[in-house]
DNA sequence: CTGTTAGCGCGTTCAT
DNA sequence: ATGAACGCGCTAACAG
């Protein structure tokens, strides 16, 4: 592989010439950099970036941390970073956690020993945990769907008022017992989106049972999971709708209710979370809210490229919050009247 | 920042020492290793990896071309290919292409550049065209989910048998008219699995009807209009069967047919491929192949570090072919008698 | 076992 | 406009 010297002693210049050459042409005699440019291309030179990026100490690469890489609207979100990154030169590494610590703990330490410049972090803060990795001195971070409270940037949408306006979207039809399916207990978009759905129960003169409330885990079975028990196990009356707080699990409560002989949205409406593609396809097709899953990328992504190119100072942390839509579909109704 | 040489001069001994505490701790002795673990504590020291990676001229970086990153299958086989890489200290670097040549082309030159050490490929090689950006010269690649007669690397399943035994599957139902929906025509798994479906075919005594095939694009949407395209301007009498190159396109055509008030599988079978979580959730679940993403991701991974690291030459290409595994499950049936 | 020396490829002075 | 010289932080070769 031809290094700048070769091309240097090919083309007759000094090396310092052929950087020139490279970055500020106009600095160099006409005659001179076309000897340059030839000799670059007999060559076949590329300069070695592993090199320039030593030189400059800076890797402009940003990782993106996900709990969960099979999650799609994770894939979401990382298809906007990558796309606005790309824009800004800046690669993408992907970090899959697992939700494990101490792999966050090896990508911060990259990102320490300059091998990428920031993260991006999927999974929301949690405010109870004292061992968070993030913030973290000298390591630009952006937390993208996460949640007010954040410490360091945060790009969101308000998850506190979407949850409440599903939750009265359904009263409004009509439904008096509405049976919830949360992601993990400790998961702070859980807890903001519980925060909602009280304050919509509230408004809405019911009032918030626990008995009604069942966890899962945002992935289909577990929403599959908990319809059953909510049905089967619950209190009577059973719910008339259920809320689950994504749309995967929400599918899986589709799933559960068909195998029960229950039809949605006749005998049970059912909101979900997100706006995956495969929700509007879905028989019936799911009312859920919008996330904008790509657009949230874009912008984490811009907002962690100022922080590291120095145009934001990095002190001051943004909390972008930006519109969700709450769409209406086929799987909620009002309630029957029998 | 504090670098090696701080570390050196407050332990009081040289560079090197430090370098070999760190690498090669047996080699130092215990006193003078112990001081330097103390200087390195203390200073909060860490090695600049940009400039081991650089004196060292290789990144322990991967790049994973996607077409499309919102891709659920795509998403899978990135998962265990951060899996086995992350286990063999590789870092994965993210390529959305959006089936743009010169974008792959970049990636190219990202390597050729050394800021990654190779490329995984999940656009199936095309052997119609000459323009390919791989194989290429010192660029280590392994192809994942292509198809046989690729020129390098390859980790497939056998999508030929696969998309054959479909068709066998419908034929032993009954089925006489099958439609077929599939990817883009120039795509090569396109090309492999429409052989199948016309060995397929002929093995059961049927014939291939071009005007019962329907170009998609791997996407819902396109298999909801091949679908009605099928059904409403299709030759009669219709299919009773349609099968899907993908499982995306095959809720797509069951949405359609819902919408057409043709029930799945009473009035039609489906049949899909890849098996996403998804489809096994669906109404009806989604007879479906399913490819070992998550296992076929692991093994071009290992393959790749494998080329990168010299165990394998790289000039004698593998072309790893792993088991498939065909579910029949609710979305198709024994044709109807009327 | 240890320190000295010599670069890796490039960008950046600083003279000229 | 150009080249010589230095150094980024680290590892590797050699000598001791």
């Amino acid at each position: 592989m031809a290094t700048i010297r070769d091309v240097a002693s090919l083309a007759g210049v000094s090396r310092a010439t052929v950087t020139r050459a490279l970055q500020e042409p106009d600095k160099v005699s006409p005659a001179r950099l076309s000897r340059v440019k030839e000799a670059i291309r007999v060559l076949g030179y590329r300069p070695n970036m592993l090199s320039q990026t030593f030189r400059k100490n800076q890797a402009r690469t940003i990782v993106v941390l996900a709990p969960n890489l099979a999650n799609p609207f994770f894939s979401k979100v990382i298809a906007g970073i990558v796309a606005a990154a790309d824009e800004r030169d800046f690669r993408v590494l992907v970090g899959a956690t697992d939700g494990s610590v101490s792999k966050e703990f090896d990508f911060v330490r990259m990102v320490e020993s300059r091998l990428a410049d920031g993260i991006i972090q999927m999974n929301p803060f949690t405010l109870s945990e004292r061992n968070a990795v993030l913030p973290h001195q000298h390591v630009p971070a952006v937390s993208v769907a996460g949640v007010p409270g954040t410490p360091y940037s945060c790009v969101r949408i308000d998850n506190r008022a979407a949850a409440k306006e599903c939750i009265l979207h359904l009263a409004a039809s009509g439904h008096q017992k509405i049976g919830i399916v949360t992601g993990p207990t400790h998961n702070s978009n859980t807890m903001v989106r519980l925060e909602g759905v009280k304050a919509g129960l509230e408004e809405a003169g019911l009032s918030y049972n626990p008995n009604l409330v069942r966890e899962g885990d945002f992935r289909m079975l577990s929403g599959l999971q908990a319809t059953e028990s909510l049905m089967q196990d619950g209190p009577d009356p059973k719910p008339t709708a259920i809320f689950c707080m994504n749309d995967e699990m929400a599918l899986g409560a589709i799933r559960a209710l068909h195998t029960l002989n229950l039809r949605v949205p006749e005998d049970v409406s059912i909101v979900g979370f997100d706006s995956l593609d495969f929700s509007a396809f879905f028989m019936p097709p799911l009312t859920t809210v919008e996330q904008p899953g790509y657009d949230m990328g874009v912008s984490s992504a811009n907002i962690l490229a100022d922080i590291i190119e120095g145009v934001s100072a990095g002190q001051e942390s943004h909390d972008v919050v930006l519109p969700y839509r709450f769409i209406i579909r086929q799987s909620t109704a009002p309630v029957r009247v029998d």
